[in-house]
RNA sequence: GGCAGCGUAGCUCAGUGGUAGAGCAGGGGAAUCAUAAUCCCUUGGUCGGGGGUUCAAAUCCCUCCGCUGCUACCA
C-alpha cells in the first residue's frame, strides 16, 4: 500500500456522441467514481477528473444527422452526459470538455514540443475527396462494393461480410457514405506523423517495471511493441478539433485540425486545468501533473479494453516525446465488456441497457451495485434481468435492507427507539468484532488493488455477518428473560448499521447516507461518509447510549417478475 | 489469416504445482425481530477434449474444439 500520497484518478472519456450503456459505465466512469469515493473515504488527497471527447468527423456527422452544427450539438450532449453521470452518482471533481480552451493550448503546446524535438514529420498521402460533400472523406466514409465477396456496401476500411481490411482504392464503385455521391477524387494532403517507433525502447521499458498491471493491460501493451510501432498520423483533413497551429510543418498545414486520439487523453491534464479556473485555484493544475510538485501523486487511469493501446502506448509518447517531466500513468485498470443476453451492447442499434433509461427504471445505487459486484475483470461478462434482479434483491433487499430494518424497528419496538446503553458486549459481540476486524481490512486490501468484485463479495459478507450476529444473540427471545442481554445486541446491531454505512458508501452512496441517517445525521464534510475506524471494538461502540434512532423504511424495494417481464420486452433481450 | 484472453457446480465467478471453492439457484431444518426478509445443514463438478512433464497438474508444455477481443482511418 502506498502512504501519504494524493492521489489522481481519470476515467477514460466519454464519446460525445450519445448517453453511455453500462458496458461503458462500469469499465470507466463507475469503478473510477468508486474508487475516488475510496480514496477520498480515507482521507486522501483525491482529484478524479473526466470530459466529454468531442472532436473528430464522427461527431461533425453525427451533428449533421441531428440537423445541428457542431458546436451546438456537443454543448448539448455535453449537458445531458453531466447530467446523467450526476444522477448516477459520478463524483467528478471536474467534468471538462476536450473542445474548451486548456486543452487546446495544452494540445497545440505538446504539438510544438514534439515538433521542436523532433519527433514530428510531414508526410503526405492520398485521401479520398469528396466534391458534392466538399471535404475530405476517412476510409469508413467510403463505401463501395467489397472486390472480394462482392457486398454491395462494404467500408472503405474494412468489409463487413467478409471481414477483409480494405484501402477505399480498392472498392468497385465508391460512393460517399455521406451524402451518397460517386463524385470522388484521390487527392494529396500533407499530414503529421508522430515517429513512435522512436520510442519502443523506452516505452517497453516503462511497461516492463508495470509488474502489478493486470495482465490484460500488459499484454496488449506488449502486443504492440512487440509488432513494432508504426509511425501514426496525427492530423485530420477535418474541421471540428484543436487547429494545427502555423508554426508547426513549415505552415502546410493550414486548416487542419489534430487527429481525436491525439487531443483526448490530452484533455486529462485540460481537464485539471478546467477544473483549477473553475475553482480559482490558478496553477494548482500543474501540482498533479508536472515535475517535481507531482510526486507524491500517484495516477490511476480506469478504461475498457478497447482503449488500452491508446493510454500504454499512444498517451505515453506524447508525454515523452515533450521532454517535459509530465505525469505518466502509475496504475492500469482495464475492463472487459459486458454483454447483453450474449450479444454486445450496441450504441448504435440501440441494443441493451443505456445510462438514461437505467435510472428510469431504478435507483443509481442499484445499478452500482449490481454492476461493482459483477464488474467484467477477469473476461466479458453478461448481463440479463434474472441475474440482476435476483443480485438486488438477495443482496441489497435481503441481507443489507432487511438487516437495517430488523434491528431497527425492533429497536423502536422494544427500546423506544434509542440506543441502550445497558449490558455490556460479551464473547458474541467479541467474537463478532474479531470477524469484521479482518473483514474490513481484506475489503479495504481489495479496493487498495482495484479488485472490485472481490470488494463486493467482501462488503456483502460483512453485511451476512451482521444478519449471523442477530440470529446467534436472538435479542427478541432474550429480551424476555434477560433484559440487559437483549439491550447489548441491539446496541451492538445499531452500531452496525452505523458502521455499515460507511462502508457501503463508496459503492451506494445514496442507500448509505439514508441508512446512516436512521441512526444519526451525516457530520462534517458532506460530500463524504469517511472510512470507518479500522478498529472494530472501538468503532462499534461509538454510539452515545440514549440517542434516538429512527426505523428503517424500505430501502430496496424487490424487482418483481412483472418488472422483469417488462424490461425484457421493453428493451429487447432474450433472443 | 495473425496475435491475445477466456473455457471450473444449473447460473455468476474465485482459485497458477500439494486433499476442487464461494455466492445464487435446488433439498432439509431452526427461528419469528424484519421487505416471507434471516440463520444452520446439505445435494451438485472425470476443472472444454486429447496427449505430455512431474512424486504430485484446474494450475506448466503441446495439440484440438468453442467463445470473445484486437488487427493501427470507429472511438
Amino acid at each position: 500500500m502506498i502512504k501519504n500520497h494524493r492521489v489522481l484518478i481519470t476515467s477514460a472519456l466519454p464519446y460525445i456522441n450519445g448517453i453511455k450503456h453500462l458496458g461503458n459505465l462500469v469499465g470507466s466512469m463507475l469503478t473510477a467514481d468508486v474508487f475516488a469515493r475510496f480514496q477520498r473515504a480515507r482521507g486522501r488527497e483525491t482529484l478524479f477528473v473526466g470530459a466529454t471527447d468531442e472532436h473528430g468527423s464522427t461527431t461533425e456527422l453525427a451533428a449533421l444527422e441531428a440537423g445541428q452544427d457542431v458546436v451546438t450539438f456537443c454543448a448539448e450532449q455535453h449537458a445531458a452526459q453531466a447530467d446523467v453521470c450526476r444522477r448516477f452518482g459520478i463524483s467528478w471533481d471536474h467534468f471538462g470538455r476536450s473542445s474548451n480552451r486548456p486543452n487546446r493550448e495544452l494540445t497545440q503546446h505538446f504539438a510544438r514540443a514534439l515538433w521542436r524535438n523532433g519527433h514530428l514529420e510531414l508526410r503526405t498521402t492520398q485521401q479520398v475527396y469528396s466534391n458534392a460533400d466538399k471535404r475530405f472523406l476517412s476510409d469508413r466514409y467510403v463505401i463501395g462494393t467489397c472486390p472480394h465477396c462482392g457486398y454491395a456496401n462494404a467500408r472503405g476500411d474494412q468489409c463487413e461480410n467478409c471481414t477483409r481490411v480494405l484501402d477505399p482504392a480498392d472498392l468497385i464503385g465508391p460512393r460517399s457514405a455521406i451524402s451518397g455521391s460517386s463524385d470522388l477524387e484521390v487527392r494529396p494532403s500533407t499530414h503529421l506523423f508522430l515517429k513512435q517507433s522512436q520510442f519502443v525502447p523506452q516505452l517497453r521499458e516503462w511497461i516492463a517495471g508495470k509488474t502489478d498491471w493486470p495482465v490484460l493491460v500488459t499484454s496488449i501493451a506488449n502486443k504492440w511493441l512487440d509488432e513494432g510501432l508504426h509511425d501514426r498520423g496525427i492530423t485530420r483533413d477535418v474541421e471540428w478539433g484543436v487547429p494545427v497551429p502555423d508554426d508547426i510543418g513549415d505552415g502546410k498545414l493550414k486548416g487542419k485540425v489534430f487527429y481525436v486520439w491525439f487531443d483526448a487523453p490530452i484533455e486529462y491534464i485540460g481537464a485539471t486545468w478546467e477544473w483549477a479556473e473553475a475553482n480559482n485555484r490558478g496553477d494548482e493544475w500543474k501540482r498533479w501533473w508536472f515535475g517535481a510538485a507531482a510526486s507524491d501523486v500517484t495516477y490511476f487511469q480506469f478504461m475498457g479494453k478497447d482503449n488500452i493501446p491508446f493510454h500504454t502506448v499512444g498517451f505515453p509518447v506524447t508525454l515523452m516525446g515533450s521532454h517535459e517531466p509530465w505525469k505518466l500513468v502509475d496504475q492500469l485498470k482495464g475492463f472487459n465488456y459486458i454483454n447483453y443476453f450474449g450479444g454486445k451492447f450496441s450504441t448504435s442499434q440501440h441494443r441493451g441497457v443505456f445510462m438514461d433509461t437505467a435510472l428510469e427504471i431504478l435507483p443509481a445505487d442499484y445499478w452500482r451495485y449490481y454492476l461493482i459486484a459483477n464488474a467484467p475483470e477477469g473476461s466479458d461478462s453478461n448481463f440479463t434481468w434474472d441475474h440482476f434482479a435476483a443480485v438486488v434483491n438477495k443482496d441489497l433487499a435481503d441481507v443489507l435492507g432487511n438487516f437495517v430494518n430488523r434491528i431497527t424497528k425492533f429497536c423502536v419496538s422494544r427500546f423506544d427507539g434509542r440506543v441502550p446503553g445497558e449490558g455490556t458486549y460479551g464473547p458474541q459481540e467479541r467474537a463478532l468484532i474479531a470477524e469484521l476486524q479482518q473483514r474490513v481490512q481484506t475489503y479495504t486490501e481489495h479496493f487498495e488493488a482495484l479488485e472490485f468484485r472481490k470488494a463486493a463479495a467482501e462488503l456483502r459478507a460483512i453485511w451476512v455477518g451482521g444478519n449471523e450476529y442477530l440470529t446467534r444473540t436472538a435479542p427478541w427471545t432474550t429480551i424476555k428473560t434477560d433484559r440487559e442481554r437483549a439491550a447489548a445486541a441491539v446496541r451492538l446491531g445499531l452500531n452496525l448499521v452505523h458502521t455499515f454505512a460507511h462502508l457501503s458508501w463508496p459503492i451506494i452512496p445514496t442507500a448509505a447516507r439514508t441508512i446512516h441517517e436512521t441512526i444519526q445525521p451525516v457530520t462534517g464534510n458532506a460530500a463524504v461518509i469517511p472510512w470507518p475506524s479500522l478498529d472494530m471494538a472501538e468503532e462499534l461502540d461509538q454510539l452515545e447510549a440514549g440517542q434516538s434512532i429512527q426505523a428503517a423504511d424500505v430501502l430496496f424495494a424487490k424487482i418483481t417478475d412483472e418488472q422483469i417481464a417488462e424490461w425484457t420486452e421493453r428493451f429487447g433481450g432474450s433472443e
